[in-house]
DNA sequence: AGCCTCACCTATATCGTTACAAATTTTCCG
DNA sequence: CGGAAAATTTGTAACGATATAGGTGAGGCT
């Protein structure tokens, strides 16, 4: 009994195909519709598009046949005929996927696309390739309709090619380019200007905050706003050296044991990632370190994951599913025709 | 400047399409390869097929241009012809998607989708419809070549479904079905049975479980597990009431921190999750009782994140990634064509 | 030479849909 | 009622790939 073998080749079960009657349970076509109705099937395409030159009652009567059979139209014929894919891919930089900041936006995305004739393509881009080559390929061969990256850089070159080919796109982050472009941002400058001065008001006087790897211009936000709040009010200061929020979360620890263990230990620590904050708390634990009263911690939260962890530590929230929702909707808004830019960029603020 | 519009219609930018002769920036089909070589189209398609009527070095020159001029056969045109869509649908819960259980998945079957022609396509199924409609839907219309589910039931509608029309699937979790389908598993009874060890061996005497909701096979595996252990130990134990793995992380704490602050409370946890463990500790810390002292914790881990967690909790691993590899390969095997049952079900030991 | 086989290549039809142009019917008006 | 205009509907040809059946030529055999 265990041995029975699954599947076998034959796809399409050798319905009769001997005549045009198709089978109730072929699958139907706008064919099928066309010799139900009696009409030509440019006419039932017509009517289904809901085409003022098909007569008012044609287009219910065809509606009503095809919702009576269950149509859906071909995607693979459509896609063909067309050049439209009714797909949205999504190009997952793998170091993003700790801790659900992918599914978040996925959530979002699937939220925005919901009842839309799309789909959500996860296109990985594997560390060895060049960062944009997945977003080329997508592009020159017509793989979706509309590509949503993120973790854009100052002057990112997917935004560039994108922007040279008129291809509808949204990113996660800004750039520095002189040509506006799509975009969903959180306001890392606020974030880290208000982390900052929520540490100095709690009385920390020498902060420390882990950045992203530079090249990301979020980095560039979160210290600017850092600096910002650090010169405003004259405390000491530090940028984290040899790990980023991107590092292996056990080296992140490492450091910050290190660094804790020094008599010139920072007392206010800003964390723009829940694993990084976690490693704060981890290393302050092994440092029998108070936190509120040795050290203090903002970090930022996009996971209700914070709510379990105690000592309840400081955050502030990026509502990663939001961005994805907007991104999804301001996407799809491009892809259906031309929309002015300011309409298509949004700084969720803090 | 910034109120320029983007995008157009202009779909398919007015190529010259007067002559067969295509621009050379235009889409590659394998037409150009047929021109290119002087071949027929269809002996150029059988050439890339690498069928062996076609000459040995006929097939190395159109392999040769189409590598040249940077061919990629259409995939709706594949799609429509073939009736193969090269598309894998993950049928996500919305519920699992916390922390990370569908990413590292996702991560998993990314990683085995590389370097074929798969795609993979996300298709959350929201909680407003049954949960057998998306799967139904992609089988019946054709919207992908295999299936990845997860979270199965004893009775799973989707497995029957999907089994009784042969339909490549795979899917995370056993059922009680009397007919034999392909699963990746993980011995959720191992683990609640070690976890139930490993803490009375630790000292504790009255144990406590939070399972899934009741109706998912893995529910039955984990009390299973447990309450062989407990049995077999002779010690107290209880089952949570009221709360699951599925239920809103702040329900979870409450209804630990009520039952910690009770003169019974029982003082070794197994948590099949990691919001769940978190909120143990979370709970335990605001009763100011003391980890692996006044209460265990035996946790599931699959992630990182417990590294970071202080205490430090004793946790055993399960590795969704390595589920979403497997998975991955066993669906393209099935895709594939027949294979033997068994070659299909993978159980990850603890 | 006549016929056959083998190795290789090609023509045609088709998947389901839609753009385009053309044909048909209906309506309207003098 | 004739005829133009308007309102509908229809036929044909693609989109790019592949399954099927058919064709061509070189060489061997009698």
């Amino acid at each position: 009994m265990s041995l029975e073998d699954l599947g076998g080749k034959g796809r399409r079960a050798k319905t009769e195909r001997v005549t045009g009657k198709s089978g109730a349970d072929a699958k139907p076509t706008l064919k099928t519709i066309a010799e139900l109705t009696g009409l030509a099937v440019t006419t039932v395409s017509r009517a289904l598009a809901d085409a003022p030159q098909i007569a008012l009652d044609t287009r219910q009567r065809v509606r009503q046949v095809a919702a009576d059979i269950g149509y859906l139209p071909d995607r693979a014929a459509q896609r063909l005929r067309t050049g439209r894919t009714n797909v949205i891919s999504l190009v997952l930089d793998p170091h993003e996927e700790i801790l659900g900041y992918a599914t978040s936006m996925i959530n979002g995305l699937t939220e925005a696309l919901r009842g839309t004739a799309y789909h959500l393509v996860i296109t990985p881009h594997f560390s060895d390739t060049p960062q944009i080559e997945p977003v080329r390929h997508i592009m020159r061969n017509r793989m979706a309709d509309g590509i949503v990256f993120t973790r854009t850089e100052p002057m990112d070159e997917r935004v560039k090619l994108l922007m040279e080919n008129n291809f509808p796109f949204i990113c996660h982050g800004r750039t520095e380019l002189a040509t506006a472009h799509p975009y969903v941002d959180y306001d890392n400058y606020g974030f880290a200007y208000q982390a900052a001065k929520k540490l100095i008001a709690a009385g920390a006087s020498k902060l420390l905050i882990i950045l992203p790897p530079e090249r990301f211009t979020f980095a560039h936000h979160l210290r600017h706003g850092f600096m910002t709040a650090v010169r405003e009010e004259g405390v000491g200061f530090e940028i984290a050296k040899g790990v980023t929020l991107d590092s292996k979360s056990d080296d992140i620890r490492d450091y910050l044991f290190r660094r804790m263990g020094e008599p010139d230990r920072p007392d206010g620590y800003i964390c723009g990632g829940e694993v990084s904050a976690l490693a704060v708390m981890a290393s302050a634990y092994d440092h029998k370190l108070e936190l509120d009263k040795d050290v203090r911690l903002v970090a930022k939260q996009t996971s209700g994951l914070f709510d379990q962890i105690r000592p309840r530590a400081e955050t502030i929230y990026e509502d990663l599913t939001e961005a994805g929702l907007l991104m999804g909707k301001l996407l799809l808004k491009r892809i259906g025709g031309p929309v002015p830019i300011q309409e298509l960029q949004v700084l969720q603020t803090v």
